[in-house]
RNA sequence: GCCAUUGUAGCUCAGGGGCAGAGCAUUCCCUUGGUAAGGGAAAGGUCAUGGGUUCAAAUCCCAUCAAUGGCUCCA
């Protein structure tokens, strides 16, 4: 379990199966040129530039042509080869020609990363008829890929750029997905389809939480009552957490002059995410991209004490983004989103306990929502880019800050370079989700450049001017991508102080309508989301409906409950808690609404 | 934005040059049923939009818009 994947079996042969799809493919499409083929999680994937646009036919015949290859028990032998040699070998494949050069060249390796030293020999791999040039390593013989455990038609092809350089061409990329067994196969495939059940586009729209409407505008969702209430219980639980948090809320406009970004810096860092100005009266305005110029002008409103450090701020700042259409998705990618942002401002001496408590912050919030498959990364900047403000020395101590505090709070951490905001380096919260998939949540940025571009001041106990360091953070993120993701997580089953509707009441037959309307009014009175179910249905129906809507709660009520001033408790995960006396029933709601609890 | 695919009722989808279809949802009627969907009827459509080919287009072609899977980028 300790061995890294790409020393695995598994890596060997998904290594080897996309060998085995790329002599399928130049079977099929001998004219088409082969690109870079390399193992994946969870599979693996070859790129062709193709004659014309692949089928489904297509795939089907490769997919079976591979499983004859695999069958056909073909050894896999490698050779150590001249730098002539490969490129005679390869004299008709122009993207293995490229590779070569650049690998004997010393530039870059088939990933394009940057390599220490030229490389003086080559090795290619063969397979049946097909050769490729190859770093390894395989598996002994194509009878090591089990044929029942191989799928290419599982996702459909995909566009994918030449070294993922937009300007150059465009292949197209096939995935395959490989496995030891047919059953860890199916159990790959099961996944896919959990996930799937999961997705919060598809649970938004049967859940009645948002939707996207092309006349509203692509990337722009509306929020339904459903979603409303989720999203508004959200956000008034974490904001009374930040005033309790010693945080001041703060309220900013949806447009701003385009000098206060010019003055920020922001203007030429985010010019291609940005809507084109707005001309007003021949004055400039951006819709607004971030919050924290805005906050920074109520800071420098008027001249600060020491005694007033740290200040905070925080606002749910919707802000404006230009996202190109094709990356649009759901929730998670959007162009109007609002982030739950705050910028504090601090003196040095404060910065490491205030940067600790913010992270601490994060790691309750998270918490609390039981979402805490997290890892830590640092991103620091990268000397070499110009993407990055600021002098050496301001970096240099931020960056030391964030580490301290990393360590301080005993944080599993990776630091990644070029990873930074322009104005300074970051604690980012990168939480996994369903698909194993990373989302960057939570951010605590140190800013010392800010400061220094808008001359901000507190005056010191010696009465002296000093400058302030700035934290910029958020807990969720984006709103919109944070309940994305939340959704996905929980699959809908929100907690139930979450949900939108907390309890359906439903009779057993209409004369125990009347009854639970009391019911109703009782727990409304309580502050409880509740709705009677008074369709025309049976009552297993309703409770299939509930079920289907993961609405915590389901309270029955027939003759012997009415008679008992009682209720019958059936939970959503299908637990069957049996009557229970009304008062008691509401009270065990109420607590686990209160206390926030995960469990019903 | 780029590559590929898709767009038919509120939703999920079938149909594929010659009368517009199903299930669920909606409305109404019958049923009043004790823990995962009782029965019946009605209503619902410029087949994404615009142009073209054809005696005839939802169906074929072109363009546009949007969605989906990727790539690149990102909260």
């Amino acid at each position: 379990m300790s061995q890294p994947y790409e020393e695995s079996q598994l890596y060997r042969i998904r290594h080897s199966a996309a060998h085995v799809m790329a002599q399928a493919m130049l079977e099929r499409f001998p004219e088409a040129h082969i690109a870079i083929g390399p193992p994946i999680e969870d599979g693996f994937y070859y790129d062709f530039d193709l004659p014309r646009p692949i089928q489904e036919e297509d795939l089907a015949w490769v997919e079976g042509r591979m499983k004859e290859i695999v069958k056909g028990d073909h050894p896999f032998s490698v050779r150590e080869v001249e730098v002539s040699e490969a490129l005679d070998l390869f004299r008709d494949q122009p993207y293995k020609v490229e590779l070569i050069n650049d690998l004997v060249h010393g530039r870059t390796d088939e990933n394009g990363k940057e390599i220490a030293a030229p490389a003086s020999k080559l090795t290619i791999y063969t397979q049946d008829t097909f050769t490729d040039l190859c770093r390894g390593p395989h598996v002994a013989s194509t009878k090591d890929i089990n044929p029942d455990a191989l799928s290419i038609t599982f996702k459909p092809p995909a566009g994918a750029y030449w070294r993922g350089d937009e300007k150059r061409p465009m292949l197209t990329r096939i995935y395959g997905t490989a496995w030891e067994t047919p059953e860890q196969l199916a159990d790959y495939l099961h996944r896919l389809e959990e996930a799937k059940r999961r997705d919060h586009r598809y649970l938004g729209e049967k859940l009645d939480l948002f939707i996207l409407d092309p006349l509203v505008g692509k990337g722009l969702p509306l929020w339904l009552p459903k979603g409303a209430i989720l999203r508004d219980t959200l956000e008034r639980w974490l904001r009374q957490l930040l005033l309790d948090s010693g945080y001041e809320p703060v309220v900013t406009p949806h447009i701003g002059s385009i000098e206060l970004y010019k003055t920020s810096g922001h203007y030429p860092y985010y010019k291609d995410t940005q809507y084109a100005p707005i001309d007003v009266d021949g004055e400039l305005f951006l819709l607004k991209p971030m919050n924290c110029p805005h906050h920074i002008m109520i800071y420098k409103s008027e001249l600060r004490s020491f005694r007033d450090l740290p200040v905070r701020y925080a606002e749910y700042g919707t802000v404006y983004r230009y996202e190109k259409s094709g990356q649009l998705h759901g929730l998670t990618r959007v162009r109007g989103f609002t982030q739950d942002d705050a910028h504090l401002f601090v003196t040095p001496e404060q910065l490491e306990s205030e940067y600790i408590s913010t992270v601490k912050l994060a790691q309750y919030v998270m918490g609390t929502l039981g979402m805490t498959d997290f890892r830590a990364r640092v991103g620091i900047r990268d000397p070499k880019s110009d993407k990055f403000i600021g002098d050496d020395a301001l970096w240099e101590t931020a960056t030391k800050a964030i580490i301290n505090a990393c360590e301080q709070l005993g944080l599993d951490y990776t630091v990644e370079e070029g990873e930074a905001a322009f104005y300074g380096p970051k604690l980012d919260l990168v939480f996994h989700d369903v698909l194993k998939r990373e989302w960057q949540l939570g951010t605590v940025q140190v800013d010392p450049n800010l400061p220094e571009r808008f001359e901000l001041e507190y005056v010191d106990s010696d009465g002296q001017r000093k400058r302030p360091v700035m934290i910029h953070r958020a807990l969720f993120g984006s709103v919109e991508r944070f309940i994305g993701i939340m959704i996905e997580h929980f699959g809908g089953a929100f907690p139930t102080w979450l949900a939108p509707v907390q309890a359906v009441l439903i009779p057993i037959a209409d004369r125990h309508i009347e009854y639970l309307q009391g019911v109703v009014a009782k727990m409304r009175a309580r502050g409880l989301r509740v709705e009677v179910d008074t369709s025309n249905n049976r009552m297993g129906a309703k409770i299939a409906m509930a079920r289907e809507q993961q609405v915590p709660y389901m309270l029955i009520a027939g003759d012997r409950d009415v008679a008992a001033e009682a209720v019958s408790v059936r939970l959503r995960t299908d637990e069957d808690r049996g009557q229970m006396p009304l008062e008691d029933a509401i009270a065990h709601i109420v607590k686990v609404v209160e206390s926030h609890a995960l469990d019903l």
